[in-house]
DNA sequence: ACATGCAAGTCTTATAGAAGACTATAGCTA
DNA sequence: TAGCTATAGTCTTCTATAAGACTTGCATGT
């Protein structure tokens, strides 16, 4: 079956390509390090010049959607359990070295009943089925940020079934799901430490600490996961690069 | 005289393009919100096509130096003074609402050597003259975030006899001085307030606030600016977009 | 071990035409 | 005549196509 765009469709030739394109990518045809077809071959399928598709393709590599290698040819993203330690990780030590967070104890993953909170920070229906993953992670030996993690369960079939997940949670998402985590929204706010939390991290109440909330969002827009991680940064800090 | 591009130069010619264009913004030939000379002009000049001048732009496009509007023509960006507001502001209120922070006493800026950590953080030898300012901004009636502005003296002669400087920093960069920031390095830490800045804040000893250490970079890396804000975010928060 | 050639890919350049935005003007209406 | 509207013209960026150059990796021969 030859697939082909359609010259009545108002937009640009390389839009509907890159739509397609995609589609592909989101729906596992093309799994993320696998190559994809060269520039003439999809301008061949889809009867368009390879400029075109070229046009196409350089749209998703500008959203960081696939790797263009010279000589080579054009591979899905692949974010490997290293890359993902540190995409979306903003610690880092004063002498500005990253920190490799491990989580020696693996979270449990359970499913419950979304609160108001959790509804409205991941845009769910009232009481819809979220999965919730807690967590302590450390540097080295000291305890550094205790992590809470809401997934929405339909999202995730049968994840909450999972007795143990790994330490890296977005390689997981994109692997077994197809989630592509492709941005993140923070909110940073200093707070003290006290309760329940401040022992899991092993400090004295009134000890400052950092809040970080976090929502990401995939591809199309849709909330993948609610972060909420509370650190004890000594030597280390928040780090933000402004563009 | 006709400027030409060099076939012996073994980069592709919009770079090379690209690269006269961008001295021409740095250098102040075309300033902020001007009209840049259209595509056929700037291909002819450089004896080009138009796609290859087209092309040239676009890498300026993508870095955020100009803007596109198309059937009007190409602008260099203009940082109005109340975008600059809110680049690089990064401080909304937990309902979403940005922040418009003011100076109701503008800081005075004073020349002096710069300190062994003010050398660091700019990249300039020990003692070289620095311009310091200090200031409280607020939001409405509440004291917001404590500023103090660390200069090279060299990057902006004259600013020191200034009796007093606006609320927004950075258009008075670009404007007086042609100094564009292009990037921002924020190092964020909690801290507990105390002594003389959580005075000027309005607040007591133990307080948690928030610690930010802004290092700014103009186009080509240099370090403009060195920043540290003490915020006390009573119901906001610092946000930063990931991707 | 090394050089050479080939195949498969992306990258660069050039050209033509389409589409958007503004301006001036002709023509219509009250 | 004053004022509005449609329209043509012009200037600009945007889209599409084609052709050749450059890079990389591999096979092959010396």
């Amino acid at each position: 079956m030859t697939v082909s765009v359609n010259t009545a469709d108002p937009r640009p030739l390389y839009a509907q390509v890159r739509e397609i394109l995609l589609a592909r990518i989101k729906g596992g045809h093309w799994k993320p390090g696998e190559l994809i077809p060269n520039e003439f071959d999809v301008a061949a399928e889809f009867n368009v010049s390879q400029g075109t598709a070229r046009k196409a393709i350089d749209t998703l590599a500008a959203d960081g959607l696939v790797v263009r290698r010279q000589g080579k040819g054009t591979y899905v993203v692949e974010h490997t359990p290293a890359d993902m330690l540190f995409r979306f990780f903003q610690l880092y030590r004063d002498d500005g070295s990253p920190i490799k967070p491990s989580s020696p104890i693996p979270g449990r993953p359970i499913r419950g009943a979304a609160t108001p909170q959790e509804a409205a920070a991941l845009e769910v229906g009232a009481g819809e089925a979220v999965i919730r993953i807690e967590r302590t992670r450390f540097a080295g030996e000291r305890p550094l940020v205790h992590e809470t993690i809401i997934l929405p369960d339909v999202l995730y079939p049968g994840l909450a079934d999972h007795s143990e997940i790994p330490n890296t949670l977005y390689d997981l998402f994109q692997r077994a799901y197809g989630h592509i985590i492709v941005r993140a929204d923070e909110r940073v706010t200093p707070i003290l430490a006290h309760g329940p939390i401040a022992r899991s991290l092993g400090v004295d109440d009134g000890i400052p600490l950092l809040h970080i909330d976090r929502v990401s969002f995939g591809l199309d827009e849709q909330r993948l996961e609610w972060r909420v991680s509370i650190c004890h940064l000594a030597g280390a800090h928040y780090f933000a690069r402004l563009k």
